[in-house]
RNA sequence: GCGCCCGUAGCUCAGCAGGAUAGAGCACUGGUUUCCUAAACCAGGGGUCGCAGGUUCGAAUCCUGCCGGGCGCGCCA
């Protein structure tokens, strides 16, 4: 579809003098008006004539530089409508040419994305808190790919800091009585929820805690570091099911216990840097070139530890010293904006240029009705519970629905989960959710199996014109003049995907893909395909394939599946 | 107290880097299946775009203040 509009702006630019590239492209208000828009107030100053007098002259020129597009003058606007046949061809094409890639461009061949996603913490169940970061990070990273970028995904686990000293304190005194391996995330749990309850009374465990994280970092206990590294690995064995299931892959994991050796070199050179000092005894940098009240980052406690801001400097040189990325992009919830405005602070302060290529991709947090959620206190939904219920909840509606698929079990688990990972990625990352069963365990309206279900009946068409030899007649191009919408919401997709990257926003391919489902699923239900004449029929199907194919490019990019059946 | 984020229909959200009469879904009411999957489609009601100023030819969109909600604020991560 770019064609239509590279010729628009490029004619618009002929006749007006000004950049094509700035010449901006609307849609028309009413569909009806025409295809594309352009407002002609911004060269009303330039001109020095009014906007309406602007159009209408402008329509006469540009009727006679734009073949098989007209123009039309409605007051300050230019309207502009492609003609039928052509677009419709032009789209359908483009879209069955590419198949599963529709979409992919090369714009960011040569240039890297570093993406630190999902980032659990070792010896917790993983809730559905974790699954906004997953599934996001995902996302943005198929859709990198998908624009020709070279992404590389961090699963950067939370594995290392004070509160493993304490669960090994735990581990200690309680380890007996505690079976760690039938559940093992539960068991973990519960040592450390009950270490809570008794650090404050009883000053022994606590000091056992901190002796603990001590000896962990010193790494001269091979004791304590054998009990850290089994938690470890049992916890991620847990997390690996999840992620099977979310079909999320890591190009990297690595705990933060990974950048320990780091850790001194990068104090280093922050010292290096001239901007450290020692404050009550702990070693920071000031801040307060950012604002007054900005608090400054802690590099070194008084007792000589690290902190969660040291560890994650060491992860950035890291980053940096081996991808030199285009842009370094941290999934983490909104709650830890102040952490990573600090870290910036930092290499802001030590002038490196790189700064501003690091980016919080903030989201909302996940609440519960009755508030904050809080793995300590039990207020907590886990993922895999959601996971089932969603599946198991696909499964009575595929039984109740179409009796007969035969491999139901399979396209329950496509459709629950598909379901809640659409659910997540349905809204602007930056706003707060609240859990709500009812709503992620809907299967109608805007959700992933609307999108999933309007895919499979578009699949279904497509295997019954096979059955029935048709559709391989000469298109009728014109035939389709009535998809309009569905044309243009098809061509729009490269577009979506550019900006849903330079946004970090993937709910941009969400709105997309149930914009094109609800366009499609209303000529579906006024215009017959199959058993037409044969030029309408083999049109309609081109429009069915090309939409189908286009829809399944989407939730492939958001990590949702796209079964033929359902 | 200070700082950041959010505030569009009863509820959940779109509104594309200021542009034409603010759009969907859910819920509610009514309709559509001898016809390619009714997890669908069509029709209907429902809005002072939190409030007040400002910038502009033009503001839901940008700026300031206020209100409401969320999050955060040196040795946790």
């Amino acid at each position: 579809m770019q064609e239509f509009t590279d010729k628009i702006r490029a004619a618009l630019s002929e006749r007006s003098g000004l950049p094509a590239q700035g010449l901006k492209l609307e849609q028309p208000r009413d569909p009806k008006l025409g295809d594309f828009a352009f407002p002609c107030f911004p060269l009303a100053k330039a001109l020095k004539k009014a906007p309406p007098a602007i159009a209408a002259e402008l329509a006469g020129e540009l009727a006679e530089d734009l073949d098989g597009i007209s123009v039309e003058a409605a007051g300050p606007y230019l309207n502009f409508r492609v003609d039928p046949a052509r677009l419709a061809e032009s789209v359908v094409s483009a879209a069955v040419e590419a198949g599963s890639s529709y979409g992919s461009t090369r714009d960011g061949e040569g240039k890297k994305i570093v993406i630190d996603l999902s980032s659990p913490n070792i010896a917790k169940p993983m809730s559905v808190g974790h699954l906004r970061s997953t599934v996001i990070g995902g996302a943005l990273q198929r859709i990198f790919d998908a624009l020709g970028y070279e992404t590389v995904g961090i699963n950067h686990i939370g594995d290392w800091g004070s509160q493993f000293g304490k669960l090994i304190a735990a581990l200690d005194r309680w380890g007996a009585e505690t079976d760690l391996e039938t559940d093992p995330i539960q068991a973990l749990l519960a040592l450390y929820v009950r270490y809570h309850e008794e650090e404050e009374s009883d000053p022994e465990l606590a000091e056992a805690g901190r002796a603990a994280f001590r000896a962990l970092e010193g790494g001269e206990d091979e004791e304590v570091r054998r009990k850290w590294e089994h938690i470890t690995e049992l916890s991620l064995a847990e997390f690996d099911k999840i992620y099977s299931r979310l079909g999320v892959t890591f190009d990297e994991v690595r705990g933060e216990a990974f950048y320990e050796p780091y850790l001194e070199s990068a104090v280093d050179r922050v010292e290096a840097a001239g901007i450290t000092e020692m404050s009550e005894g702990a070693l920071i940098v000031d801040l307060s070139h950012i604002s007054e009240s900005t608090p400054p980052c802690l590099l070194r406690k008084t007792d000589g530890t690290t902190l969660y801001a040291t560890r994650d400097l060491a992860a950035v040189f890291h980053r940096w010293e081996l991808y030199e990325f285009t842009r370094c992009l941290y999934v983490v919830g909104g709650d830890q904006r102040l952490h990573f405005q600090q870290l910036k602070g930092v290499l802001e302060r030590m002038e490196l240029d790189w700064e501003e290529r690091v980016e919080h991709i903030a989201f909302g947090m996940m609440r519960l009705p009755e508030g904050r959620m809080s793995t300590r206190k039990g207020r907590v939904i886990f993922l895999e519970d959601v996971l089932d219920r969603a599946v198991e909840e696909a499964l009575r509606i595929i039984h109740e629905k179409n009796p007969d698929l035969s491999c139901a079990a399979e396209v329950a688990e496509q459709v629950g989960v598909g379901a809640v990972v659409f659910n997540d990625l349905r809204r602007e990352r930056i706003k707060d959710v609240e859990f709500d069963w009812d709503e992620i365990l809907s299967f109608e309206g805007e959700t992933g199996p609307y999108v999933q279900y309007t895919h499979a009946r578009l699949a279904s068409i497509q295997r019954k014109a096979k059955d029935r030899g048709e559709g391989e007649g000469e298109p009728d191009w014109a035939a389709l003049e009535d998809a309009r919408g569905v044309l243009l919401r098809i061509g729009r997709f490269p577009d979506v995907l550019r900006s849903a990257a330079r946004n970090a926003e993937p709910s941009e391919v969400s709105t997309w893909l149930l914009g094109l489902s609800r366009e499609v699923n209303g000529w579906y239900a006024s215009h017959r395909v199959l058993g037409q004449d044969s030029g309408v029929t083999t049109a309609r199907l081109a429009l069915v394939r090309a939409t189908q194919q286009a829809l399944a490019a989407g939730l492939r990019l958001l990590g949702v599946a796209a079964p033929d059946e359902m």
